[in-house]
DNA sequence: CGAATGAATTGGAGCGCTCCAATAGCATGC
DNA sequence: GCATGCTATTGGAGCGCTCCAATTCATTCG
């Protein structure tokens, strides 16, 4: 399993290893001729760079880091598309981590990144604290998406919640709902935005007296004990749930209670995952941009790269509503 | 930006570069008081030791790849969970790429692994072709998860594909159903022994009269073409699916149908994702020994770092079957 | 008391590459 | 015909570490 060097293809093709070196940089000053017999050489002998070695030599990876929160949270998968897609159209190669969910499990990929000589690192809605996020900024550059910290040198990048909710409620108004409720995420990430957008939303709709919030969490289960909370009580001609999973609990237990959706009550969740494209809910549901979010995130690594001392950028993109079979007009 | 190397490291604690190397590697031959010193000064400049070049120098990277083929499946979060944890607690460090179901794209992560001077590589479901992964099993220890390949090299792990139709089909006719249906996954890896096992296990119980089969493919569309064709005609009164995703389409068009699971019609999907879990379906499915299989492989490749010419082996893992209220006895 | 043992430490070569300064080769122009 | 400016190529130092053979120093023992 012992593999050829730089030096073996250097002795077959008759040349100096340096100019080997700069055939793999593709560096322009190569001749025609001397590139491809190199390139044939390198080809016949297997022949492919030791990364470790370039990575070493040159102080700089290519490589950017890429930490995930929950890879069960089909959201994270349709984030990791969009940011792997764009960190490779920008050149460089993404190194995935999975945090699990836990701060600890976080900074510790965290660390492994940097230890990888890493060029930049995107957190996506990150639960590290912001003293680990503080040390490790001033060694590699470091972009929050999804979650707003005020840190000298951490960029943000962020849908626009408020745009979010204003399209929920001009949808759901002008569809002729009044009596809107909003089941929260509770004390989850970006939870406390989308509610006070959602009731700033209500007031300026002037429906301040019959908006509700019903406090929850970010997961199926919670939609479902809020569900059976409204089913007890007065039932709303619309729900705002704080995502698709919530979205997910609550249309179970309306079927099971033979509450029809959306000819009984309208059902919205958020960030457009795999769930609300099940044809089983088909969920109006709000999309992050997340291309966009994800090109812009790779540029600011790529800005701070090389201004390291910049101030901090927190950039908001605008959402955008997906409407599916799951609103309608409420009964008459 | 520029960061402390062993050098400065041992400068500051007056010892020389190899003493403090010979404590980052935890050796047993040095005195406890170097080494609290070495560690104290170490810890004093935020000193951490540079992966790539230990990775380099030693030439072994502990660093298993974990290939998966699609992130958007969450069989695959599930798949990546069991991997990751079992590589890390033997003592390897996972690295992760998504093949976004293209043999073409997993060719070129295969290959970005070797070229990371992985230890191992473990890819599940892949769709790399015969040839790829031979030349590629003369580089790196190479296993393959729920493919069964015959290559000289290439270990493959399985979970029992007879085992998981006995379960399925022991469980519907112990509820007392005789007219079962099978979708199947079409051409996609691993249909055919899903397809044939259910078939041999159906003639098992004596029902080879009343088993159909539907062409499929492992997708939620393919679920609801297949269950449009069903109730057209005479309906069965279970449906086996060759995995979650289809059964979700099958109830989709169910449930418009007004067909109610399971009284009406059984439902069975597999592979037991976090779609069978969603209360809005809570499907009986066969849930795949995850665990065990990641167990094995890491030790697969294990022995064939210490043993590169052994041959191939093949380990097969009996699954399990998880009930839920998606079946139950047919109406009399 | 000197040789032998063993534990702790060190220096140096080398991992496979990049990058820079130096050089070679070759056509221009005056 | 020779300085000039090119382009193509090369040698060597160095990236931060590991690993091995060699060295130091204190102990032990005949």
């Amino acid at each position: 399993m012992t593999r050829p060097t730089m030096e073996d293809v250097a002795a077959a093709a008759g040349v100096s290893r340096s100019l080997v070196s700069l055939v793999f940089q593709d560096s322009p000053k190569v001749s025609e001729a001397s590139r491809s017999r190199v390139l044939a050489e390198a080809e016949r002998l297997g022949y492919r760079p030791n990364v470790l070695a370039r990575q070493l030599a040159s102080n700089r990876t290519r490589t950017i880091g890429i930490l995930l929160d929950d890879l069960h949270n089909p959201y994270f998968a349709d984030v990791l598309d969009a940011f792997e897609a764009e960190a490779e159209s920008a050149g460089y190669r993404a190194l995935l981590a999975n945090g699990r969910r836990e701060g600890e499990r976080e900074s510790e990929a965290l660390r492994t990144f940097i230890d990888h000589r890493v060029d930049g690192v995107i957190l996506a809605s990150p639960r590290i604290s912001d003293s680990v996020l503080t040390s490790m900024s001033k060694i590699a550059p470091l972009v929050c998406v999804e979650r707003r910290v005020d840190l000298p040198r951490v960029d943000v990048v962020m849908h626009d919640e408020r745009i979010g909710a204003q399209l929920v409620v001009d949808h759901l108004v002008s569809l002729g709902h009044r009596d809107i409720v909003h089941i929260d995420g509770g004390t989850g990430a970006g939870a406390a935005a989308r509610r006070d957008w959602f009731m700033q939303s209500m007031r300026d709709a002037g429906l301040a007296a019959s908006m509700r919030v019903i406090g929850g969490e970010f997961t199926e289960q919670a939609g479902r004990e809020a569900a059976e909370q409204l089913v007890r009580g007065a039932l709303p001609t619309a729900i705002y749930c704080a995502n698709d999973a919530v979205a997910a609990g609550v249309a179970a237990v309306l079927q099971r209670e033979g509450i029809s959706i959306p000819s009984d009550v309208s059902l919205i969740g958020y960030d457009d995952t795999m769930l609300a494209k099940l044809d089983l809910l088909s969920l109006t549901s709000v999309r992050q941009p997340l291309a966009e979010m994800a090109k812009v995130s790779v540029d600011l690594i790529n800005r701070r790269i090389d201004k390291p001392r910049r101030g901090a950028d927190i950039v908001e993109i605008a959402p955008a509503l997906v409407t599916r079979r799951s609103t309608a007009a409420p009964r008459t």
